[in-house]
DNA sequence: GAGTGTTAAGATACAACATATCATTTTCGA
DNA sequence: TCGAAAATGATATGTTGTATCTTAACACTC
């Protein structure tokens, strides 16, 4: 848990707060978004594009096509709805959207799980290191890969 | 720099530290290899297994698959020859070969160019966090996506 | 309500990244 | 030289991601 107080929302209250944060900015919640953002809650570990087009098409009987999905994680995640992790190819659905952070996740090469956390120090130090190389427009990835407590 | 002392070998110097290293381990230091090597090293940017299958079918007139890149690759970086940039889908050669430690890349996205940074501290910082939420066989990946000064 | 511009989503194709499997060649010791 | 083991090749396929164009939905004006 990081050093700030933020609601850790789910289910019909998490696609909500997501619908709020998305309007917020001016954005539309449409039903092809609602479905995605749902399935995209639904999955426990960091799910793939594809993995989400493939439950979203089944669930609806209708077909959602791969490019739709990221069109629409890309809007999420430029929203903080949603995060992706990069060293998983994935992505995985912001528990507290509109809550702006450095997010730290540790995946597990055994299960898959994704355990998310924000160390405010720690990601602030790295963007001082890329901060001391004359970077700008920084965008920190930190993930850890490993073994998680359950599959030791 | 880190804080400890290493060699920052180039061209000929630095394939020479790579092959004695991958010696050390019991592993052959083939032609393939080699040339597979070589062809790491020159580029200045972050190499897709891709790239590498290409320049090097280029520059011997024979064909080398993408899959025994992939093998070799994933060879080097097992014996730290060379690191893959996760969030770049991409490897560089290790300018210090044998020299082990958690590495940052700072990879801009105008012109690709990677900067490698050591920093023990926060590296350990990092393994720490994981390691609290009792993660094993830790391997973190910390890199920063942002403009280089060049491109500013 | 018809016309018009804008945004969202679909269809399709393809590019880029990665692995699986089996065959062939090379290496090296017995 | 023979046979086993390691390295590489050939080929196919799976997975992830983008480009381009079309169609549908929506809102706004007239
Ligand atoms: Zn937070
Ligand atoms: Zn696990
Ligand atoms: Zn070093
Ligand atoms: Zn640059």
């Amino acid at each position: 848990m990081g050093k700030h107080q933020h609601h850790e929302h789910q289910g019909e209250s998490l696609a909500d707060a997501a619908r709020a944060n998305l309007e917020k900015s001016g954005e539309k919640w449409t039903d092809t978004r609602a479905a995605i953002f749902e399935a995209l809650a639904g999955f426990s570990r960091p799910a793939s594009a594809y993995d989400i087009a493939e439950l979203v098409s089944t669930a609806r009987g209708k077909r959602v096509a791969p490019n739709s999905v990221y069109r629409i994680l890309d809007l999420f995640v430029a929203n903080n709805l949603a995060m992706r992790v990069e060293s998983a190819n994935a992505y995985l659905a912001n528990s507290h959207p509109g809550c702006e952070h450095d997010c730290i996740f540790l995946v597990c090469d055994t299960c898959g799980e994704a355990t998310h956390i924000d160390d405010e120090l720690l990601s602030q130090q790295v963007r001082k290191v890329a901060k001391n190389q004359g970077f700008s427009s920084i965008r920190p990835v930190i993930e850890v890969r490993g073994i998680c407590q359950k599959c030791t």
